[in-house]
DNA sequence: GGATTATTGTTCGAATTTATTCGTTTTATA
DNA sequence: TATAAAACGAATAAATTCGAACAATAATCC
């Protein structure tokens, strides 16, 4: 099944004025909106076309990394009350890492008005995100950009790494499997987490109620290297006997 | 359902004037306040915005972050030029070094385009910017975050530096006096971009006209020390005559 | 040519979005 | 601190957009 005229006529409209009405389309098509609603779905679901209530876009023209940006938005209420409790959690004058992943961006922005903290991390939105706050210190660690979130990743990252020693590893994960392992989808980044983890007096992990029972291939940790547990909603069993067994405090975030 | 473009205009407009008054948002968008509210609160709880009472700002902007801003309007146009004529200067496929300042994130933006670069840079801005381009790939040196700029400064940045050698450094300063000396005005900084242009074949300067006879308090280099130097207007006396003296290639990126 | 299938147009109820109004909260000023 | 002004958010109504169902038309196959 190839695509209709009309419809590569319209991914060119697209294309052309960045975006366009339904309304506009159905005349310069010359068929019914209906029809351009039709097609417009279709191509959606191909990802050929992002829509928005009125009319579509080209995907990825509107915000650079559109990948990353939705991340962000996936659960992002839960995201923020998680990170409010941790910010809430982490006193003042302490040393901290924070590894990559959304949740822990959002964990940066509630410590903007902690004073004399001392932050090291690979996630450059983390960087950025706290250095606007100048009574904490930022470090950054040194290596390879990963471009689609901005994360750093490789040898000399660990290695950067590997100089301190702080008070609490803040991780966020990709998800959490049912055998109590931590788990992330990326090699080099699983890499860079251990380090962190392994450079810290404390373990906290920060992870939304979607996390549980989520599939990804590296292994980062297993639940008894975790100390304490953010999360926004009460965890799905088997969860909660693993966590006790493991001996981790949870923190829940609810609404 | 992807945001509505309004919304998209709406980021836009914060991001180029930093802090904009829901009153304004309205009138600049045609909808009335409530409808700025909703978009605003939305755009919010997504971390794409922080709002006040009154209007919103980019997220994690302080005055700092605003004084940043500011630096980089000025002379954009120049910057703006200057930046293209580094582009066209540098091939594909080379490896390059970044210091701070906001030309060099103009040459940042301009290098969009370029396959096969490898760049290290100091500068978070520049990494954030490149990173966007997947063809290139981008080295952060690691060390401490400075909040007014977004800049790596310290022991740290230096020593990580020093691992490479790279074709061409591209240097942004403060001021070029009359007596040949570029100068600088934070002590770190001007460390690292020692480091940096002692690890290239080539020096290239990227300065805009208003860098000559301002003044600065450490010293970053002779321009003897520089290969070629990129600016926007003819310099006044009695650069000419140094430039020549010294050996530096002069490209001019005229209105 | 006739039957069958796919595509498009039409109609209409549901869902979404926007504007208006009004009570509440926040900020500025005396 | 008290008061006024401004900004905010909730509720509702109007307008717009969406998607499903079905009729009409075009294309395809035997």
């Amino acid at each position: 099944m190839t695509h209709h005229p009309r419809q590569l006529r319209l991914l060119a409209l697209a294309q052309e004025q960045g975006t366009v009405t339904v309304e506009q389309l159905a005349h310069l098509l010359g068929v019914t909106l209906q029809t351009v609603r039709r097609d417009v779905q279709l191509l959606a679901e191909e990802g050929l076309l992002s829509r928005f209530h009125g009319g579509v876009r080209v995907p990825g023209s509107t915000v650079e990394n559109m990948a990353h940006q939705q991340r962000v938005n996936l659960n992002a209420a839960g995201k923020a009350r998680i990170a409010q409790a941790v910010a809430a959690a982490v006193p003042h004058n302490c040393s901290l890492m924070l590894n990559i992943g959304t949740t822990t961006e959002a964990v940066a922005q509630a410590l903007g008005q902690h004073t004399g903290l001392r932050v090291i991390t690979n996630n450059l939105n983390v960087a950025r995100i706290l250095s606007a706050n100048p009574k904490s210190e930022v470090i950054v660690a040194g290596g390879v950009v990963r471009s689609h979130d901005q994360g750093i990743v490789g040898e000399a990252a660990v290695d950067f790494i590997r100089q301190f020693k702080v008070d609490i590893a803040l991780i966020g994960i990709s998800g959490i499997e049912a055998d109590g392992t931590l788990r992330d989808f990326d090699y080099r980044e699983v890499k860079v987490s251990q380090t962190i983890m392994a450079h810290a007096r404390a373990v906290w992990l920060a992870a939304d109620s979607s996390k549980f029972n989520r599939h990804a291939m590296v292994e980062v940790a297993k639940l008894t290297q975790i100390d304490r547990l953010f999360t926004d909603l009460a965890p799905p069993d088997p969860f909660p006997a693993l966590l006790a067994e493991a001996g981790v405090r949870v923190d829940m975030a609810a609404a």
